[in-house]
DNA sequence: GTAACGCTGTGAATTATTTCACGGAACATA
DNA sequence: TATGTTCCGTGAAATAATTCACAGCGTTAC
């Protein structure tokens, strides 16, 4: 068994795939590890030691393929097939996710949004359909769907996470601002906008007053 | 010197906050730290030292005074008069954040919102007045701004960075895909959803792969 | 009064993550 | 072909984060 990647490794992966593809319209055919570790502010042993769990090698003197490590990271990130997403809550950050997603990836779709709203129902939002809550097992299975995305009050995200988990998906996105309980063979990524503010809010500070020690 | 806490630490005691809240309002006088620990999903010794940077004391016997942590965690997270945000970008993600954080807390504060386009400008979203980016100095200064959000596209990101760092602020929350670059007494958070859902995507697979092994 | 319990506070150990540092290789130049 | 340069790949070291584990204490029960 191959030992697991953290999930760090695998959003920097993320990081320089979005970094490599702005170089490639550039038309740069290689980057050096250290280009792109200024590009992702990270140290260049960072992203050797990234790259290593890909396979995937440079040159010495060239450094490495910009195509050639877009496609490893593809290669590595993807399945091959895409995987279909579905959004449940379509408030207002809802609809923000939609238009955020919409076409900007073949290989991850939001193909079915849900609301507990019946007013929601039947509209099409930046390219997706809505339905109510009680279509979500059944939409869910008829595109074999892998991803659920969360974006419903606090108070209603435990009992749609379990739903959802009911219906086989293995990976949510979380935006509401509760800690899930899911089994151990569920990834939850919390985005967690509250707690990011605070957290801003206090470093802020922590550097304004820094300042005035100088 | 204090030695400086992780913000890790920060985020977890933002999270314990929100969690001794709702406690607090269920009636709970008194905690134990598994707990907190087990609401957080952390582990009871993790609670503990995470409030020991705090100076807060438990008892033995019957644990952490809610209302005392709450106290103690307010003293330390928040600026005693609060802190003002302004938010850049006002499309379909900064007024969902304009939804979401509306009177959410009195300590942080959305005063002001700034868009490019003129026909936002004057208009009052979820509560906060729309400017032109030409008001961005003389707004911040004058609200004594101290975080900034990003909501702006990519490649807007950087230039919109640096002018809110001229006018002062030490603290980004940054939703665009783009890495900034700033000075090293200016803190970044990112919050990159497509990374996210990349990552999502991939331990899902992880996980449904895994179960197949079984 | 005192014994028993179960928790806190924290030094030490462990684990995870990042950085250092260097041998070896690919290319450029002469 | 030889030589120099620069970077890659990676074991080893360093650092950061988490967990263990236990002494000590407040409470309760008797």
């Amino acid at each position: 068994m191959n030992k697991a990647i953290s999930d760090k490794v695998i959003g920097r992966l993320g990081q320089y795939r979005r970094l490599l593809g702005r170089l490639a319209e550039e038309g740069a055919r290689f980057v050096f590890s250290h280009d792109l570790a200024s590009m992702a502010r990270v140290t260049a042993a960072q992203v050797r030691r990234d790259l290593m769990v890909l396979g995937a090698s440079g040159n010495p003197a060239k450094g490495y393929s910009v195509s050639g490590l877009l496609e490893d990271i593809e290669a590595f990130l993807d399945a091959p097939d895409g995987q279909n997403v579905a959004l449940v809550g379509v408030g207002n950050l809802g609809r923000a996710l939609l238009a955020f997603f919409a076409g900007r990836s073949t290989k991850l779709r939001i193909v079915a949004a849900f609301d507990a709203n019946p007013e929601k129902t039947g509209r099409v939002i930046h390219g997706c359909r809505c339905y109510g809550m009680d279509a979500l097992e059944a939409e869910i299975q008829r595109e074999a769907v892998t991803v659920g995305v969360i974006a419903v009050p606090a108070d209603a995200a435990q009992e749609i996470a379990e739903h959802l988990i009911e219906t086989g998906i293995r990976g949510l996105l979380n935006f509401a601002p509760v800690r899930l309980s899911v089994p151990a063979n569920v990834y939850v990524e919390d985005i967690d906008m509250t707690v990011s503010m605070e957290r801003v809010a206090y470093m802020a500070r922590q550097n304004a007053v820094s300042l005035e020690k100088l």
